[in-house]
DNA sequence: TTAAAAATAGAAAGGTCGTTCTATATAGTT
DNA sequence: AACTATATAGAACGACCTTTCTATTTTTAA
């Protein structure tokens, strides 16, 4: 087994356990054992928890984005109900638990600012990527309608904790879909 | 100092500091320190960590009804937008940083029942107040409105860690007033 | 005032954590 | 075939965790 593919079975390892029960819920043993691979294996590629935690913080907003990508230049609504039609999605397959980002800056705020700052400027580019979205469509107040919908967004991923992602979704797209006739 | 006396400082100082840092990043050693109190007062009083937590989440949202109440029964516009005005006011002063109730369900899902239990059912009990509201208030749908509602509310808490209280208040009440405004 | 109850400091047990170290084995390249 | 880079298992480290124990002092109430 090469280096590259044991790099990526202790990423994904550690995303899938880092996700499900915390930053600090799990051990490097526990990673160590799941991903098949030695102690030193692991701080050969990464040189601490924390980085490895950096790591997969960076590689999970990667697939977010290809994932959200993919699936509204495929679409034919309007770009915000696609949006967070996309974002519900996601949040069935990957993100049933809570997220990863918001969890990472509750954990490290004030105790690693790198990690902290990789969590928050995933939910900025999120707010830009709608302001871009508002501007384009020539909405009125773009810097509104994107926090509004990131808001929306937040509450989804919450809500999909609560109550599901499926009627998570279904009442987070009426309410995009308000919001959206509302402003237009 | 009285008995009941140390263990509201504990429940307080606990509280605070299971708030700042999560549940598993405050050791026992740190709260005993800062409630000033000695190891065996905390396990007189509590049998385990996790019956402190038990206890800080029925306190704390003992505390959040009752300020939920007082907010409410003082105020003159739609029952819907003060209560989310409340909510608001209520992560302004005592929950800046994320959701407690949430943390904890995402925490001790799978490792403790009881704390899980507790937690999911303070957002049951949100959901049931809304639902109430919507039947008194003639709303078509009051099981939609609901989870709109509560919806909205946890992306407001959400948001919140983002980009202030300040201002994830404004746009939570914005978008309660256009919801409220297209139901009724 | 005296007896019971509660709180005290601090050590100790038993465990897990992240990290480092050692010494051996395996793979890939020339 | 020999050399270099990587991976291996597993021990060891010091720090921290929750919980228990001990022995002493303080508070409460009859």
């Amino acid at each position: 087994m090469s280096r590259s593919t044991k790099k990526d079975a202790l990423l994904q390892v550690a995303e899938r356990l880092f996700y499900e029960h915390g930053f600090r819920g799990v051990g490097l043993k526990q990673i160590i054992r799941e991903a098949n691979v030695a102690t030193m294996t692991l701080y050969n590629h990464f040189p601490s928890k924390n980085k490895l935690v950096e790591e997969v913080l960076k590689r999970r907003e990667e697939r977010y984005w290809s994932y959200l990508d993919s699936y509204i230049e495929r679409g034919l609504s309007s770009p915000f109900v696609l949006a967070v039609e996309a974002h519900c999605r996601w949040l069935k397959e990957h993100s049933y638990k809570g997220d990863m980002f918001l969890r990472a800056i509750e954990d490290y705020a004030g105790i690693d600012e790198e990690i902290e700052n990789i969590a928050r400027e995933h939910k900025t580019r999120l707010l830009h990527y709608f302001q871009q979205l508002a501007q384009e469509n020539r909405v009125n107040n773009p810097m509104d309608l994107a926090n509004q919908l990131t808001l929306l967004l937040e509450g989804t991923t919450s809500m999909t904790t609560l109550i599901g992602a499926d009627k998570a979704a279904e009442y987070s797209i009426a309410m995009a879909k308000v919001l959206f006739q509302h402003t237009s």
